[in-house]
DNA sequence: AGTATAGTATTACATACGTAATCAAATAAA
DNA sequence: TTTATTTGATTACGTATGTAATACTATACT
């Protein structure tokens, strides 16, 4: 039984990003590094934080005075979930029909296109 | 000097699909064909067409008593914007990044990876 | 002509999201 | 110990979004 990931909103998903590179961390931590990337204040980082903690993306641990944050679900999982509702809605489900597109508008460069092939070469054939 | 493409909500792009199928269409029209896949009340609709229409993402011929809608953009510009802004924020920014991801996840079959090899090698090399 | 009906326009209301500020409690510093 | 500072909790407020309902207006029918 999945349970399902509760959806992440653009600015969570920064937090998220900053959880994923290293946890637990406290609330601090998590300020300080989003302030290299972002313009938010501490407060703003704070809130986004107990919302994510509201909605169980994001666990607590509340022993110690100073709470710290970690992920309750792998970024795989998350970005996995993401992507098969992006495509559903703005590719009509496929991500085949996804790439046919990127691929013949040119959006990949031909080095990106050989990688690309390489990758579908190596992954092995199942039987 | 490419506009923006103003962000087009999850309920937003079940009107745009409806519109990219078939264009002009009159209010009433787009409300039959989503009376199918949707459980939307022709009020809702109506509601959200007028916010596309808000937004300039959709256009209304007003000659008529009876207004009739189109698409201002076409489906693969507002694809690929929502693409990359998806994927920037998702995988951080490389559309490998996330092929790769579910290359190897098993996410595709068998199938779809041939047909991607086919289609990556249909592509004709630049020069 | 009067009324029902179909379109259009306006208004509504709850929840999510972006972006914080204020209030309270506990610890650290003076 | 009194006070400043840090951390956590609660509250705020505008815009977007989901999901309509009500009001107005112009045809269509009787």
């Amino acid at each position: 039984m999945e349970k399902n990931i509760p959806s992440i909103s653009e600015s969570e998903w920064e937090i998220m990003n900053v959880l994923w590179d290293k946890a637990p961390q406290t609330a601090n931590d998590i300020i300080l590094s989003l302030q290299e990337s972002t313009d938010w204040k501490p407060k703003t980082i704070r809130t986004l934080l107990d919302r994510l903690v509201q909605k169980d993306v994001v666990g607590v641990n509340k022993d110690l005075r100073i709470y710290t944050f970690y992920p309750l679900y792998t970024q795989e999982k998350c970005q996995r979930a993401e992507t098969e509702s992006f495509i559903k809605r703005i590719y009509g489900g496929t991500l085949k029909s996804m790439l046919v597109q990127f691929i013949q508008e040119d959006t990949l460069s031909e080095d990106d296109i050989n990688e690309l092939r390489f990758i579908l070469n190596k992954k092995p054939k199942k039987q």
